[in-house]
DNA sequence: GTTCAAATCTGAACGTGTTCAAAAAGAAGA
DNA sequence: TCTTCTTTTTGAACACGTTCAGATTTGAAC
């Protein structure tokens, strides 16, 4: 839409405000990052940032697209080397609350758009679907490269049902108070044992109509669904 | 904890501020109602508000509990009437939409809350324990009077997990953007006809161990565990 | 070099939620 | 009634996100 040929300059001023944004997030959190302190952080006038950035939480769509690149590296040794579905699932996600962990504090003050289904920066929102699917794409690969067979149809949700089980999990992780967020770790091993118990026996030919009733639930009202799900389109202002 | 022995004039006052933001919110929506607005229309300095109610925020705990007895009033026929378990359960979720309804523009722009670790009208959150506990009884009820029966380990950890599903129902409801929230009806029927089937599956004597994991995992994470879960305690600021 | 429109930048000002020291009102005993 | 203490009320003040009318800078055409 907008073509900024090669205007050297508000290019980067506008690198300038979200990397100081970006580092003052990490350092004070997003409530006590004022945009007065980003502005002045790099030399700017308050009302400069707002010429390039509509408001405060558009600087952290930036912070957004930086943190799934570094789950995605972090998830690929462990898709590698594991072959069973249980460790292929919980490596993966282990290693994305690992490279969360320095963005954790931000997470925390900024997963409450994640509910509210006005905000643009909302995960379940229309603003989001690149990343979303860039995300279930992960999950895929956890299926593709694991040795147990599941049946096909089961096999197409799996990536989307294990992206929305990883949204549980990092919703866990930013309330988990305990040290290191230890309860976080018990919960995957545990929870995902579940899972994978819970795909296998639902691969059993004897569960078929249950299965399809399951699937036909998924299918109907999954996000992003071409056949337009209920929450799919989220009312914009 | 405070005990307030008689303060005629005090309560008096609280009640007012209250009243006067509850009309303000449904009126206005969260966000166009200002403390300003709130204190004008009951004749009250700015400042008094503060006496009463710590921030916003807190103003719409008592909004919470006000539309919680509508909810539970609005469950009781259903609960004596019908006798199975789907029938009970969608019975009560459609009842509850139905005495939300007048609250859900609020409740879409209060909901945002709900994912946030801080804040105190998390539905999660510390503050909400009373509210939560109240609510968990009405799922109770659902148990209790059906006709079904279920492992009593089952039978103990399935209101804090029917609670959790209708949190997600209500979820879906507020992004609901069809015409009456007509998805969500829809989703409600095919929904609790696969978690009563899921729970009849988990009751049969041969998945006696998944479903000990199962019990496990939920008892030893769920919020307001007497073990102290992980989630129990949100930190405050 | 001059011109001039577009891009960029400025800082005062607005309305917000919240805080706080101090004033007012109430309660209770003399 | 007077005194003393607590409860309640006040409104100015603070810091914040955001807006906006105008000043300044840029870059290319002439």
């Amino acid at each position: 839409m907008i073509t900024q040929k090669k205007s050297s300059k508000g290019e980067r001023t506008k690198d300038l405000i979200l990397h100081s944004a970006i580092s003052m997030f990490q350092e004070l959190g997003y409530e006590a990052t004022t945009m007065r302190g980003i502005a002045e952080k790099c030399g700017v006038a308050l009302g400069n940032a707002y010429y390039y950035f509509p408001s405060k939480e558009h600087l952290v769509l930036g912070l957004y697209a930086l943190t799934l690149d570094d789950q995605i590296a972090a998830c690929q040794p462990v898709l590698r080397s594991a072959r069973t579905m249980k460790r292929r699932l919980t490596g993966v996600l282990h290693a994305e609350l690992a490279a969360l962990l320095p963005y954790r504090m931000v997470l925390r003050s900024l997963f409450r758009f994640g509910a509210d289904p006005d905000s643009p920066l909302s995960p379940f929102g229309a603003d989001s679907i690149e990343i979303r699917q860039k995300a279930q794409l992960l999950f895929d690969s956890v299926i593709v490269g694991s040795q147990e067979k599941v049946p096909s149809d089961l096999r197409d949700a799996l990536p989307y049902c294990l992206w929305l089980y990883h949204m549980g999990i990092i919703f866990f992780w930013l309330h988990d108070s305990s040290t290191d967020q230890q309860k976080t770790k018990r919960f995957i091993e545990l929870s995902s044992e579940l899972i994978v118990t819970f795909i296998l026996l639902m691969s059993v030919a004897i569960l078929k109509p249950v299965r399809s009733t399951l699937l036909k639930l998924i299918n109907e009202f999954r996000l992003d669904a071409t056949t337009g799900g209920a929450q799919t389109v989220a009312l914009k202002k």
